[in-house]
DNA sequence: CTGTTAGCGCCTTCAT
DNA sequence: ATGAAGGCGCTAACAG
C-alpha cells in the first residue's frame, strides 16, 4: 500500500502560475474560474489566455476540500455484469455526466461486507450522494451515514422504514400480471423460481405470483416455491429439481434473468419443449430472449430510466436549498408477451 | 450548477477532534492513521478509542491534496451495457478494490467529444491512473495527459505508436482460426460484418478473416465486406443486405456480439436456417449464444481478466519506484465451437 | 516518541 | 474590480 512519489508532479501548474502569466492575482483567476464575481473584460481575457498558455487544469481535490462539494456520486451495485444493473449504471452515468457529476463505481457482488467497505470508502471520498441497491444488512450500516448527512437513493431494492428516496418498479403488480397471463393461457401448475435473499424485489414478485394464483383458485404446493442464490447455475439447479417432480409444473415464473437463463438450459437438457411442455415467463428482459426459439416472454424493466431518475433525484436534492422530503418513485415494468407463454392451437 | 451549502457540515469531525478526545496532538493521530511512524502503545490505544468515540472518518480529499495520491483510477469505456465491457469493468473494479483503489466510471458511447470530457474530468479529479478503451480521436487528446504524467493502460483497442501499456486479445489470430473453422466445415462464400470505426480491434479481426480466406484460395468480393456502426440494428441491416444478394454468402463472420445479435434476427426474419442455410461465427461470446437453437459458435474473450490485468498493471506501475516500461499484454481469445458453424449430414 | 510548523491548491471574506 | 490573508483536513519535515 505504500508508494513513493515519482517525478510526476513537477508539472503541477496552479492558479498561481496562471496569475503570474496573466499579470494578476490568484484570487482573480479563481473568480474567472468560478464565475462567482465580476472581473473586468480585460483581465478575464488575460486569464483565459494564460490558462491556455500554461496548460492549467483545475484541481478538484483542492476545490472540494474548500467548498465541501465534490461533484461526485457513489454508485453501489450488486453485479455490474447483469444487464439490469449495467443499464441502470449507464442511465445514472449519463445523467450525472450531463449535470457535471462523476460516478464512483462499486460492485458488492451481493456481499454485505463489501457493501460496508464501499460505503465507507465513498464516505471517505466525500461523495455528495450515493445511489445504491441495498443488499442484506444495509439497514444498520446506513444509520451512521444518514446522520452524517449523506444523500441517498435506493434503486431496485428497498430497505423499508428508512427515510430514503427510492426508485423501483411495480414488482408486485407486474408479477401478478405475468402470472395472470400464464393462467389465461391455460397453464395451471405454475411454479416459481426465486431468490432466497430477503430483498424486497424478490419478496414482492413472489407476492404478486401468489396473489394471481389464489385469485384464480389455483393451489400452490410448497414444493412449487423454489429458492436459491442468484447465479444462472442456481437457476439450472432449481429448474432441474422442479422438472423432476413426479407431477411436474406446466409453467415456470422466474424472478430474475440470471435464474431464467439457467432454467432454460435445464429445460433444454431435460428434452422438454418450452411452451408446449412447459410455459415460462421471466422477470427482467434481456435481448437474447427475443432471439430464442421459441422466444421468451419476459417482464421488461426500465433499467436505464431507473438509473437516470435516481441520479436526478439525488442531484436535485443536492442542489436545492431545502432538501426535499424522500420520494418513492415506482416505474412501470412491462410484460412483453412472446412465444414461451402462449401455447399453439 | 450553483449550489448552497446545507447545514450538512455541522457533523464534520477531524483529526483535531480525535486528538483532543485522545489527549494528544493531530500529528500523532495522523501517525496511527497512516502507520508511518512509531507511536507508543498507550497513545495508539487512546487514539483508536477516540476514533470510535467521536465517529471519525478520514477525509481522502485532504489527504490526497497533501500526498498527491488519490487512490482512484479512471475507467473509460464505450458502452458499459455491452457484456464485454461490463465484465471488464467488474474485473477492474475487483482488482482495484482489493488493492484499495476506487474506480471512477465514464461511458463515452463511442463519442470522441465525450471521451475528451471524461479525460479532462478525470484529470481534474487527480486520478492516479486511467484504464481506457480508446475511440477515434484519442491520440491527439492523449499527448497532453502523458506529459502530465498520468498513468494509462488501454484495453480492447489500441492507439498505435504511443508508449502506453495495453491489454488486448489476439484479434487477428482468433479471427483467423474462426474463419478457418468455417472453411474446414465446408463453407465457401463467407462474408464479414464489421464496424466502420477505425479501431484496431475491428481492423485486426478483418485481417485474420482475410488471411484465412486467401490462405484457402477463396475469393472475397468487395460486397462481402459489410461495414456499419455497432448497434444491433446495424447488424440487422448489414445481414439483411448480405442475404439479399442474388448469390448470397453461405456463412457470416461477425466481429461483435451486438452486430451478431442483429444479424441473427435478420437471418430469422429472412426465414433462413442458421447452420443449414447459413453458417455463422460471432466474435465475442454472450451467455445467450449457448442457449439458442442451434447454438451459436463464438469467440470467447477473457473480458474479466482483461479488466483485472489492466488495473493490476496500472497499480504496479503506480507503486513501483521506477515506473516500468509500457507493456503490451495479449490474452488469448478462444473459439467456442457450437452448432451454428457445423453442418449436419 | 511526540508536538509544532508549514504548506498541498483552492475559494472567500475582508479591505482597498 | 482587485489583492491579501486565512483556512478547508491532512501529512511530513523539523525540533525537542
Amino acid at each position: 500500500m505504500k508508494r513513493k512519489r515519482t517525478s510526476k508532479r513537477k508539472t503541477t501548474v496552479t492558479i498561481h502560475d496562471v496569475a503570474r502569466a496573466a499579470g494578476t492575482s490568484p484570487s482573480t483567476v479563481s473568480r474567472v474560474l468560478t464565475g462567482s464575481a465580476n472581473v473586468s473584460a480585460a483581465k478575464r481575457e488575460a486569464v483565459l489566455e494564460a490558462i491556455q498558455a500554461v496548460g492549467y487544469a483545475p484541481n478538484l481535490l483542492a476545490r472540494g476540500l474548500k467548498t465541501q462539494l465534490t461533484y461526485s456520486l457513489g454508485l453501489i451495485l450488486n453485479d455490474i455484469q447483469s444487464p439490469f444493473f449495467s443499464a441502470a449504471a449507464k442511465g445514472a452515468q449519463d445523467c450525472a455526466m450531463q449535470r457535471g457529476y462523476a460516478i464512483l463505481l462499486c460492485d458488492t457482488g451481493e456481499e454485505p461486507a463489501a457493501q460496508k467497505r464501499c460505503l465507507e470508502m465513498l464516505r471517505a471520498k466525500q461523495v455528495d450522494g450515493v445511489i445504491f441497491a441495498p443488499t442484506t444488512g444495509a439497514a444498520m450500516i446506513l444509520d451512521s451515514f444518514l446522520q452524517a448527512g449523506t444523500h441517498f437513493v435506493q434503486i431496485d431494492r428497498q430497505v423499508e422504514g428508512l427515510p430514503i428516496s427510492s426508485v423501483v418498479v411495480n414488482d408486485d403488480q407486474a408479477s401478478y400480471e405475468a402470472v395472470h397471463h400464464l393462467i389465461a393461457n391455460g397453464y395451471r401448475r405454475i411454479a416459481i423460481l426465486t431468490s432466497e435473499l430477503s430483498v424486497t424485489t424478490h419478496d414482492r414478485r413472489l407476492g404478486g405470483f401468489k396473489r394471481a394464483l389464489s385469485e384464480a383458485g389455483l393451489a400452490l404446493p410448497d414444493s412449487f416455491v423454489l429458492r436459491g442464490r442468484t447465479s444462472s447455475s442456481d437457476g439450472y439447479r432449481l429448474a432441474h429439481k422442479a422438472l423432476s417432480y413426479s407431477r411436474r409444473p406446466d409453467a415456470l415464473f422466474v424472478t430474475s434473468s440470471r435464474l431464467g437463463v439457467g432454467a432454460l438450459r435445464a429445460i433444454r437438457d431435460a428434452r422438454l419443449r418450452v411452451r408446449d411442455d412447459i410455459g415460462i415467463v421471466i422477470f427482467d428482459d434481456i435481448p437474447a430472449f427475443a432471439l430464442m426459439h421459441p422466444s421468451i416472454t419476459a417482464v421488461r424493466q426500465p433499467a436505464y430510466e431507473i438509473g437516470w431518475k435516481a441520479a436526478e433525484i439525488i442531484i436535485e436534492s443536492l442542489e436545492s436549498e431545502e432538501p426535499p422530503p424522500p420520494q418513492q418513485v415506482v416505474l412501470p415494468a412491462e410484460l412483453v408477451i412472446r412465444e414461451s407463454s402462449v401455447p399453439r392451437r
